[in-house]
DNA sequence: CAAGATTAAACTGTCGACAATCGACGCTTA
DNA sequence: TAAGCGTCGATTGTCGACAGTTTAATCTTG
């Protein structure tokens, strides 16, 4: 199980922190799909493939733990978070809850530059939507709703959104396509741009609501059809 | 600098678990003042302190760390946080969005149990609003809002909650006093508690954003008049 | 006397080692 | 044959050590 391509190990990227690069090998590995749900992360393992000792990789995991992605069971090791579909649930409600208030604290600050930076995103996935490249729609998706979060300007709620994202690229990962149809979403896009334009909250929350509820729909159906969707690696 | 009281260290709370228990043990020195913002947290002198070694400190350090108490400065160790008014601002923004929902979930989930067991503790409330101890008040408030969180029933919500609540503790601690008038927060205590019995969501929030956003204009004016309140630990 | 250079102490980052523990496998026995 | 038991390998938890860096203190010099 290879966390890394390049067959020179982290040796190009370890100038400072470790841990910190550690982590991110972990979490990309985690979202990517490599690590499965419910997977033993065994330290020595991860070590031994970095070309390190065990102390960053063990610190690293507790930077996971932390962030929910990794579950410690005391005398028995690191594993990979299992999401079960109430999760699915809480994630996708903190979620609307989240962005809602992310929205309308972004249309408050919202510049001609970041209206144009989210307009050219939307632009993007509406390019993207015409691809079949379910990932790559997912990928600028969150990267949308990742600018609202950065332009409400609080660190605290940009973070708690990487936060949840993480954990939903986790299963989304799992599920392999996202969208029925991605014009559709697409739209729905702009719809929310254009209640941030027009600043009016209870237009904003609607929008917000309805975008993600959709979304959350989406995933609680694909997750229902799966028996157990989230619990890889049997053991 | 002692961080614990007993003198015979924490053998007898060690049998799983040591970096959890180091992880407690540093919070509660965080949030009770005996490690200032900005201090350094020296790895080996907690370590001896506890009569551990660093490795199970440096990993409690990273659980710390990613819950925004400490800072990691690479080579350098690491540090309690600082908090500036603008992160007092964004924690009580996050808190009020966080915590109207978790209301109205509330309400939602709401059984006669639930229910007693929130005005019993509006009850404590009172009692302790006539004693001189703001710290019990502090405690007390606290633990209504953390029910409402628990009666909500979502995981990812009460974790958020805690987070938002330690990094307050900490600046709380520093002012000493909350309350101009204890009485009157009390009062509004029940304000949001009758909101959430009767079950309408639009006064459930207007309540809990006024009830929350007096205790914000309180400690914002503390910090305000103080300073630089949360810089402790001049170098 | 102040500012910069130099030396010494303290601390972090990482490693390898060892004991304790867990889980799996095979063996015995009814 | 199936259940219980003991053994063995694999893995975790913790420690002490060492190299490299940062910080503090001392000394030098204009």
């Amino acid at each position: 199980m290879r966390l890394i391509t390049p067959p020179v190990g982290l040796t190009a990227l370890a100038d400072t922190d470790l841990v910190g690069q550690v982590a991110r090998i972990l979490t990309q590995a985690i979202i990517s799909g490599q690590l499965l749900p419910g997977a033993k992360v065994v330290e020595a393992g991860i070590a031994r493939e970095l070309g390190i000792s065990r102390a960053p990789v063990r610190e690293a995991a507790r930077l996971l733990e932390r962030q929910g992605l990794l579950v410690a069971n005391p005398r028995r090791g690191f594993f990979v978070r299992r999401l079960e579909a109430a999760d699915i649930d809480e994630i996708y409600d903190l979620r609307i809850c989240v962005e809602c208030h992310a929205a309308v604290l972004a249309a408050q600050n919202l510049t001609p530059q970041t209206r144009d930076m989210l307009r050219r995103q939307i632009a993007v996935l509406q390019e993207t939507a015409d691809l079949d490249d379910p990932a790559r729609q997912v990928e600028e998706d969150y990267k949308f709703h990742r600018m609202i979060c950065e332009i409400a300007g609080s660190k605290r709620l940009l973070r708690l959104f990487d936060d949840l994202a993480s954990e939903l690229r986790m299963v989304i990962g799992l599920i392999g396509r996202l969208y029925d149809d991605p014009h559709r979403i697409a739209e729905t896009h702009i719809a929310v741009l254009d209640a941030i334009e027009q600043g009016d909250p209870d237009i904003i929350v609607a929008r917000i609501d309805y975008h993600i509820g959709a979304a959350w729909r989406e995933v609680a159906k694909l997750v229902r059809d799966i028996p157990s969707p989230t619990n890889g690696a049997s053991h």
